[in-house]
DNA sequence: TTGTAAGCGTTATCAT
DNA sequence: ATGATAACGCTTACAA
């Protein structure tokens, strides 16, 4: 690595203390229009950018934000770090990651010592990581800035970035009832996620003032896994009389009830409909593809962004109201396409 | 964020000056074993981690990997994400992911911009970014440190991980000779990539060497998009006579072909079979499940952070012999599923 | 509007 | 074997 300059080499080149160049770097006001615009073009011709390290060590930051998660699916992590990106690289963040083992049983000190030793200024926490009161039990002691992303409301409105589910989950069953399928199978994500709770309630409690209730035997319980739809899914399609449709609380479980419905010889939407939740990769390209519910999740991921920013920057002033982080709705958007009848 | 311990606090502790806490942070030899044992009680229990941007200041270091890519498929990001992090972690480096747009024609000064700004000691390149020779010119010029993956040797052996995926379409031709097909055809990636034409390449001779020739309208070239994939595919699946295979260069355009034969009611695998390359989420789970090519990317991104590592830190000694980071050839693996016969 | 100087938490040089 | 002390590149009181 070459040496790069310094702020003290632009000072020199412009003739200036470097006092004055820190004035420019960081936009102060009291500097002559002249100078500044000088110095300016300096920087801009030597490509000089603030050390961070430098910087944050006077400063007291590092500059670096922390993105934590397990298993959230490929896809959906991509589009969060990305949609964490486009925000935070412009206010001068990096973003660093922390893929962590949920299953393993200290994996809320693994992930308090990812924030000790990689001195980030805060972290986004995605799903189901989120969901852990533990973990942010813990942040809190510690005095870390942190943004949760979940299905419901866990935390105070600056510390989360929630997705309307439930409402996903009213629209779907309105759907379905509208185009007669109405003997319904669900299988939930694991009991004690919100996302499962949100999903589930949504579904049952709107098919229900529909006047449409649900089989106790017709309802199991999945854990987000694509072998588990196999498995659920097979469960459900060895039962007699066949539901007419199934919705698993995720498209990696919905395509694992295809692939089960395939391995019974039982035609999907003809014999069998099927729904996910997530619009992940798979879902556009399954055979036949899949009718799911898509999440804006690099949006809501950029709203997280700004949130943990807001928290590490205190406003300097009214600069950024309120309202630019006030809760845009998230809501899902059900995406109808093959796997259930046209 | 609290305040955490530094190395004064330690050194105040212990009753030595820091200089001595430093040696035992970095294992210095000329130390009392004593003291270093009280020392190190002493952090221990502070929970003390020496501050990396302070560290890096002096030490003219970020203590930070970086790593670019643009479309590699999110699961294979994500192998390489993990892969990276077990090495680097160990030895101090957290990762900094940096997705960039390749059809921007402006990304080799994005990418150069993101080393400048972010201070990276030094970047792991995925393809098909990691072809891209203006990159590494301009990289060498500034005297970056990087590292290269790809499906031929671009670099030297110290830039480089390489997979041969030359030797996998060799092995490919001589099993689906060995099942009788022989009337192939072929969805190439982008001609100016170097893993189309080891691909191609290896696969074409071999078959050739094997008596087998392919019929020129039955090559055509994709772009590794699942949409060139559909759109190829239905193209070879409306000729006549039919090929016995068709291999695609990239699992999403296989899937692509799965989808356009079900589009045209062709049978898979019973009229025509169906190869792709990479293993990815979608490989086991399309219906049918898909042939296709394994790489152990994981592994070979471990081995790229720890040839990145052994640029950015000078070996001390013959510590790490090179035979450490020798080539172990990372030879693909032939995984056969249900879109060939059985 | 601009500059001086101290300090952030480390490592590195040179003594002792 | 240990310790002063000066960097490293920046921000920030405090002056001028």
């Amino acid at each position: 690595m070459h040496k790069r300059p310094t702020i003290n080499d632009i000072a020199k080149q412009a003739g200036v203390s470097k006092r004055t160049v820190s004035r420019v770097i960081n936009g102060a006001v009291n500097v002559n229009p002249a100078t500044r615009e000088k110095i300016a073009a300096i920087i801009q011709q030597a490509g000089f950018s603030p050390d961070k390290k430098a910087r944050g060590l006077a400063a007291n930051r590092s500059y670096l934000l922390g993105i934590i998660y397990d298993n959230s699916g490929t896809y959906y992590i991509d589009q969060v770090q990305r949609g964490v990106l486009d925000i935070s690289i412009d206010k001068g963040y990096e973003l660093i990651v922390h893929p962590c083992a949920k299953q393993s049983d200290n994996y809320v000190a693994n992930c308090v010592q990812f924030v000790q030793r990689s001195h980030v200024d805060g972290v986004i926490v995605l799903p189901p990581v989120s969901e852990c009161q533990a973990l942010f039990d813990a942040f809190t002691a510690h005095g870390y800035h942190y943004v949760r992303m979940a299905s419901i409301a866990l935390d105070t409105p600056a510390n989360m970035v929630v997705s309307d589910d439930r409402g996903a989950l009213q629209a779907l069953a309105r759907y379905l009832v509208s185009v007669q399928l109405t003997q319904i199978a669900i299988i939930t994500g694991p009991a004690n996620y919100s996302s499962t709770t949100e999903r589930l309630e949504g579904f049952v409690q709107t098919l229900h003032s529909l006047g449409i209730d649900i089989a106790p035997q017709w309802i199991i319980e999945g854990d987000n896994t694509y072998e588990s739809g196999l498995e659920c899914g097979h469960a459900l399609l060895t039962q007699n009389p066949l539901p007419q449709v199934i919705f698993a609380n995720n498209d990696d479980m919905a395509v694992g009830v295809i692939n089960a419905a395939y391995a019974l010889n039982i035609a999907v939407p003809d014999r069998v409909s099927v729904v996910g939740f997530d619009d992940n990769q798979l879902a556009a390209r399954i055979v036949p593809s899949l009718t799911t519910v898509r999440r804006p999740v690099a949006a809501m991921a950029s709203l997280a962004a700004r949130k943990l920013i807001a928290q590490i920057e205190p406003a300097p002033d009214s600069e950024m109201p309120d309202s630019a982080l006030s809760e845009t709705p998230y809501t899902p958007q059900l995406i109808v396409r093959n796997s259930t009848p046209r």
